[in-house]
DNA sequence: GTGGTCTAGACCACT
DNA sequence: GTGGTCTAGACCACG
């Protein structure tokens, strides 16, 4: 259960984590019960404040994604069912956003569809299939 | 010659605008001499600061994409040439962050490849083909 | 548009706010459009952190009931129908936590129904109408 | 004897119990004598850490409500005389708190005497009389 | 050990 | 002017 924090990337660290924890809940990667690191321990780790860490964490708790077991960190919370069709229609509207903002550039940009898709067929190529890498382009 | 802001979205304002800009120039959609509307009249359509829209406008000048005539607002420069075989690496340029971004997520959310195209080609499909709408979808 | 902020109370500072918000628009005394004080504003006003009023407005936009109007405040999301029945069953469900306390208390201090009635109808006549008190007793 | 323990409620643990054991004695149901159930028995049944049910014994105690019988656990002192008028007085003063919170939030949130009263009665109605429920709605 | 809260101050982005 | 983000450090409550 590892993060990838860029702290120079313009996305707000917090929201980083956010998004990830987001995926990899709804992916089915991460389930119900899993434990996250503790506050201390990933702040630490990518050397960034706590209170951040904090931040993400209370911002999932909120969503309802994330429950405070007392005394013991984060675990995954118990409420989705992300196997099911639910799930899968979870996931498409986490993507849809990305890809209509995708789709409206390529349409400003005078891109037909299938040149459109092709590019992005090159893309998803070039994308390694594992969402455990530590270091992901942005 | 119209454009779509939305003062929600989580881009910028000035940034839409002057991203907007270079997409229609670049696909050449809008060529040499259009003139752009007026930094009052586009602030009025919109409901936003003008300085938000004279923010944009000077940084599209200062790139060299747009000029200032005197007295007749501002006008598409007449320096590039986006019909060569550059202007399609541009354009391709300009559609690649957007469609890496889309990729990785998809990635991170465990889609196969085939069902991130399939996806997308259904965004493309409801994204009209000119870039003249007034709401897109956010 | 005034704030009740102590301190002192067990409470967080920054809840105190977001349940006034809360309660305040779900019964209409604050409606869509509607400015709320600005972070530093609030903040001086009662002698607390910015940072504190600004977790407090982070949470009621992600909640979906505050607006971000980009350099110009936070605002009252237009979403929500107070008036309607919809925004009645809204209220009930906000204020049935407490009265669900209560009772399981009364309950277990084993007051008959009467008794408990009798005595919140005493509460209810001790505490003003208007819910712009500056100092509730908490 | 049976406590009704919510770890997820905002209230810590040790809150709870300490508060239920005061409320059940004030009001009769558990007399001068009775045994409690031990340390042990109480954090296995409820799946939570001994220490935390340690800790609200010793405050029990401490207050003089309990006391600790060598090699018998606790069982409740024999002080006071929840019959009186004088336990009366104190069953009220337990339960305002809770009435006076749930009064400041109908008010709040603009409710009538009439519909507070009405909807504290119907979560009257909904709540067993009795103390031992095992899982009240939270 | 865990997370929560608050403070103080700095810097940034947007309008 | 507006809010957002991050840092640093302190203290508290809970288990």
């Amino acid at each position: 259960m590892r993060f990838s924090i860029q702290p120079s990337a313009p996305e707000p660290i917090y929201r980083q984590i956010v998004e990830q924890v987001r995926r990899h809940v709804a992916s089915g990667q991460w389930r119900a019960g899993d434990e996250l690191p503790s506050v201390r321990a990933l702040a630490q780790e990518h050397a960034i404040n706590p209170m951040t860490v904090s931040k993400a964490y209370s911002l999932l708790e909120a969503e309802g994604l994330l429950e405070r077991r007392r005394g013991m960190g984060m675990v995954v919370a118990a409420r989705r069912s992300p196997g099911g069709a639910a799930g899968a229609a979870r996931r498409e509207a986490l993507l849809e956003p990305a890809l209509q903002a995708a789709a409206l550039q390529a349409r400003q940009l005078g891109f037909a569809d299938g040149e459109a898709l092709s590019l992005f067929q090159r893309c998803l190529q070039h994308t390694p299939t594992s969402g455990d890498r530590d270091d992901e382009p942005r």
